[in-house]
DNA sequence: AATTTGATTGGAATAATTCCAATTCTCACT
DNA sequence: AGTGAGAATTGGAATTATTCCAATCAAATT
């Protein structure tokens, strides 16, 4: 039987692989889910829409395969105060705005720069292996004035 | 019987309900044990100190003082990844820097300016209520190699 | 094919926090 | 000072999030 060329996770498997993650159907399905959506689910809601493909991974797993895959830089983890940990396919160094009034998550992109001159910040000695910036409030879909057709 | 001018609690009863909240024995003893060392302790380190001042306090009543201090701004709450919430009597603001050798996390002062220009990279329509900002790493005690007396 | 190593599984265990109903306290008002 | 309404406190149970564990399963290597 043919072992390949019949699923699209092919790309999948390859980008775990190159991280120097072994492979896993497992993996892949946990993968495959959080990049399909550019949200940002906990696990518990990661391992719902995994069992929609694959009904027999466990709770566990979807935790292995979540620490994995955060251990590996394929993902990132973020957490908010009284949140479960939540878990974002958005490699690229960014903040995140927490909605109190919808519990949404959105990517808030930061100068690289910016970043830098964070890290720049902390006394001699001190080396910040990551930087975490996360703002919380309300965002209203159309602040100015002017300009709206509706 | 006298009802003040025997404790020195006084002035944290004022500062309590001056911030809009009602004082209470439970409350003043919870804030008074997280002015009196400039750490971040958990909410059951909170509850290991305040019984040795008050011993029949309850864990629940702690967390409805933190949460009660944190609401009325008297306090502030920060959190890290896969870590119980810590409480922080530093109202100025700034960052926090965990060590992940030591465990221990220590404030790191930002300009204000910079916050704000943190705020102002927010997209029209976000309108930030707190902004939290923490680094992770490792922190060695004496990185300059000049001047070290002892 | 056998061995070893690593991954997955379900369920139990733990940790952190919240909930709840009963009691106690506080404050405002007679 | 006494009383009643509303708020706070309490202990324990419940919930939530996560980790642990021992058994099974799969894959890579010899």
């Amino acid at each position: 039987m043919p072992m390949i060329a019949d699923t699209p996770t092919l790309p999948l498997a390859q980008r775990i692989t190159d991280s120097g993650l072994r492979s896993t159907p497992q993996r892949e399905v946990v993968y495959q889910v959080i990049l399909a959506k550019r949200d940002h689910p906990t696990a518990e809601e990661v391992f719902a829409r995994v069992k929609a493909l694959m009904p027999t991974i466990s709770l566990a797993t979807v935790y292995n395969c979540l620490e994995a895959l955060v251990q590996y830089g394929l993902i990132k983890q973020v957490n908010f105060v009284r949140e479960p940990t939540r878990y974002c396919p958005n490699l690229h160094e960014h903040a995140h705005f927490h909605d109190e009034a919808s519990g949404e998550i959105h990517d808030i992109e930061i100068p690289a720069d910016l970043m830098n001159h964070l890290r720049s910040l902390l006394p001699a000695g001190y080396a910040a292996v990551s930087v975490d910036l996360s703002f919380r409030g309300s965002a209203c879909p159309a602040p100015d004035p002017a300009a709206r057709p509706n």
